[in-house]
Order: structure tokens, then C-alpha cells, then sequence
DNA sequence: CGGCCTTTTGAATGTCTTCAAAGTGCGTGG
DNA sequence: CCACGCACTTTGAAGACATTCAAAAGGCCG
């Protein structure tokens, strides 16, 4: 767990911090799971769709996607996970996946079966965390209808700036971001897979932003510019939602 | 609750029996929430987007979608909210709803707090409906992944036999459709709403369908008239995968 | 019958995809 | 150090799919 991209357990408990307070216990408990991770090169297959999930994992460095294959071949991003997310967050014995999570970038991840059964076995004693990972599990649930709106009612344009706007939140919440730019690994026919556009569609949307001098997009790394300009774009305000309790 | 729409309590307690085995006492509990329902016009808000959900109700009668409103005036789909679907459904104390839930027809709905409330505190006596209820929000997503592969990789026939099929199935599961035909009362503006395509696009495409012999849609009533090859042309399995526990 | 909503049709336009090829950057091995 | 290979980016042109605008036709209810 030495890469640059990883995230810290400073920021991770502050992200689950931000959703509901939590007690020492519950600080103890998320620095145990983060001893030992794993690794997984891209492509790696995370959770398949269809399976029983065999534990919940916890996203510590790297990026990977939550998608469906479907028969033809295709496939379909239904968001992005990143690090500090959640992966099989499930408070019922062995579900069955909707969705597969797939490994983008070389990625660790941390077992998070100790602390699911802690929290369930715990009582009062974890209703912090157990707030935050429930509250965590509904703000992945409102990244869905993020998607759905851009993939329903955006044009490329639109798609770009909303998508960028949601990853410089996500990513500064985790501090892998700051003020002035954010890792950004994804190559542009990637970026068209998440964002339902053919690559070299990006690539001219990418372009216009440029151009536009609202987005800089280079080694590895993606400078937003102009967010009032990528807010107003983005038509809606995806990413500048409050964090609260929702359905 | 007149309404030939509206779903028996037979039906009712058929789906969710098929979700999880339900006790008597079940039973008995869904029975007293049926008793008496509100009535709303189409247009009428069920569930206002951001503002706190005052208490679940259950939709016994008409049809409903599950929608964001955009700033910009614009508006997109979700799901579609049908007899024996709850509205507001959520395990946490007064949560934000992410999406409002509009009629679109005349609809009946009762309330459901009392289930909820007898649910969680009745423990292990309500095991099954509990499971039963975790897996109809499970559903819920499910469906909503479904329309993320619709909007974002499926073209306008592909779209419409898909959602066809899911009306089918679902309208089926609760008693509202037979074999032969199914409740239709969307016009075709109002089915473009829901797939992402102008009303006038919607047109050409049930001609198409209509001109293959797939599907009969008049008088407030569709036929799927060849659901094999409404199947093939949808491309993925959304409506027949087994209603089975999943994340 | 008249009004209103819904459906149908045509034509022009726009956005994105596809295919193909050229250009760029970077690491590996000679 | 240079040459090569490979993945990614950039560019152009043609075509597919859906939208928009406008108008005509149909159906339902007062």
C-alpha cells in the first residue's frame, strides 16, 4: 500500500467522519482492516455479476468501475469507484452482485468483512459507522442517477463537465486532490466507456474544453480551470449536493 | 380502491411471498395497511426530491415514475412505479428522498408506516417480510441499472422492447396482465419521457415494432405478440433474470 | 359539432459513431 | 544512443440515429 494514490486512513475516516461522528472504537476498528491489502493488476474482476459476494472490500488505492457486461459484448459503467469506497457493501448474508467492479488502474483493497460483522455484532457501540456506511451506500445509489441523468438528457459537452466536477469532489473528499489538479489516469476511450460516448467523441469534447481554457488534461493529471463555468455547463449540481441522509 | 388497476391483496401478498416466505402475521399486517387509501390525481407529487420523506406509502393503484427535475427545467426518468411498489420505502428515520415520485395517472396509494414501524420492531416475528421488503428496494436498483443500459447503450427499438418486456413481466408478477394483454395508459410523448426519446421518435419506433408484428398498442391496452424476438432485439435478459438476492 | 389532446407524417438539422489513417509519446532492446 | 513497437491521441470524411419544427389527421368528450 505504498502508491501515491492511495488513500490515507486520516482521510478515510474523515470522509466516513463527514457522514456520522465517529467513536474511537469505530476509528480503531477501520485502522485494524487497513493493515494488510491486496493487489490486483487492471482488469482484474473485483466482484463479478451474478456471484455471491464472498466479502465486502474496501477501495484503498487505484481506480476501477462498477459496469454490467451484457451478451453482446458490451458493457455498461454505471459509476466510478475510487479510493475509500466500498466494494460489496452488503448488510445481508452472501447477496448475489448486480454489477461487476473491475479493476481500471493497479489497485489494493483491503478486506472489510471483519469490520461489516463488527459493526452488525457491535450494537450501539458502532452506530456511528454504521450510519456512515449506510449513508456511503446510499450516496453510491445517487452516483447512479447522476449517470442516468447524464447518459438521459447531457451532450458530450454536458456528460464531460458533470463527470469532472463529480471526480474533483470525490477525489479532493479523499485528499488525492487538491485546488489545482487531480490524478486522472483514465485514457480517453476509458473516459468514453464511463461516459457513453465513442473515443474519439471525448477526444473532441476533451478539445473544446481546452480550447475553451475550462479544463487542462495531461500526464496522468486534470486541472479544472473554470469549475463556475464546468458547474454551469454541467446543468445540474451533481457533485455540489449536500451529503445528507437521502432516499 | 375501486379501481380495476389496483392490486389485489392477493397479488400483493403473492410478490412479496415470492420475494421471502411471509408468516401469518405477515399476511395479517399487509391485510391492515390496505384499508384505506388516498387518492391522487396524475401530475400529483408522491415524493418531493430533497425534502424528507414524511413516511412510506404503497402504491396499490395506477402508475407512477421516479424522477429528477433538472434546473434547467428538463426532467429524467428513473424507474416507473407500479401497483404493489413502495414509495419512500427506507430502514433510517425521516430520510431525504433523491428523487421525487410523480403520478402519471390517477393513483392510489396507502400508507405503509405502520409496517415499517411493526416490521423493525417486531424482530424475528416479521423475519420474512423484512427480507421480503429488503429485496423489493433491492429490485428497485436493479431496475434502475436496467435503464442505465438502456439510455446508455441501446438504441431506440432496443429501448422500447426492453421496457416492454419489464412492464410485461412486472405487471404480470402482480395480477395486472395476463398472457395476452397488459394495462397501457402512457401516451406515447409520455413513453418517450421515460426511454430518453421525443415523443415523435417514439412513434416510428411502435411502427416499427407494430409493422413487425411484435406488439399491438391501442386503446389503453399493449400485446407483446411475439415476446421471443422482443427478447432477442432487446439484447439483455433484464426482465427475466431471477428476482433472486443481489447487490 | 367543436375543442383539445394524441398520433402521424414530412423535411431539415444536429449530434455522435464509425472507419481509416496519420501523428505523438514512451519504454524496451539492440 | 538510436530504433522500434505499442498504446494512445488527433484528424478527416461519411453515414447512422434521433431531434426539432411544422402541419395534417384521428379520436374522444363535453
Amino acid at each position: 500500500m505504498s502508491s501515491g494514490r492511495a488513500i490515507s486512513l486520516e482521510s478515510l475516516t474523515g470522509r466516513l467522519d463527514g457522514l456520522a461522528p465517529l467513536s474511537p472504537k469505530d476509528r480503531a476498528l477501520i485502522t485494524s482492516i487497513l493493515r494488510d491489502g491486496a493487489s490486483h493488476p487492471p482488469g482484474s474482476v473485483l466482484l463479478q455479476q451474478g456471484q455471491a459476494v464472498a466479502g465486502p472490500r474496501l477501495l484503498v488505492a487505484g481506480w476501477a468501475w462498477r459496469m454490467r457486461s451484457l451478451p453482446n459484448g458490451q458493457r455498461q459503467v454505471f459509476a466510478l469507484v475510487l479510493p475509500g469506497d466500498f466494494i460489496g457493501l452488503c448488510w445481508r448474508p452472501r447477496p448475489r452482485a448486480l454489477s461487476s467492479t473491475v479493476a481500471i488502474t493497479p489497485v489494493t483493497t483491503c478486506d472489510a468483512g471483519a469490520l461489516l460483522s463488527e459493526v452488525r455484532a457491535g450494537g450501539d457501540s458502532h452506530a456511528g459507522l454504521y450510519e456512515a456506511l449506510t449513508l456511503s451506500s446510499r450516496h453510491d445509489e445517487m452516483r447512479v442517477l447522476d449517470q442516468v441523468v447524464r447518459l438521459g438528457r447531457q451532450n458530450a459537452v454536458e456528460r464531460m463537465a458533470s463527470f469532472l466536477l463529480e471526480l474533483d469532489q470525490r477525489l479532493r473528499n479523499v485528499g488525492l486532490a487538491d485546488d489545482q489538479a487531480m490524478p486522472f489516469p483514465l485514457s480517453q476511450d476509458a473516459l468514453g466507456v464511463v461516459l457513453g460516448l465513442s473515443g474519439v467523441h471525448v477526444n473532441r469534447t476533451l478539445q473544446t474544453l481546452k480550447r475553451e481554457g475550462m479544463v487542462e488534461l495531461a500526464g496522468g493529471f486534470a486541472r479544472l480551470l473554470d469549475r463556475d463555468r464546468l458547474r454551469t455547463i454541467s446543468g445540474f449540481e451533481a457533485m455540489a449536493r449536500p451529503y445528507a441522509d437521502a432516499i
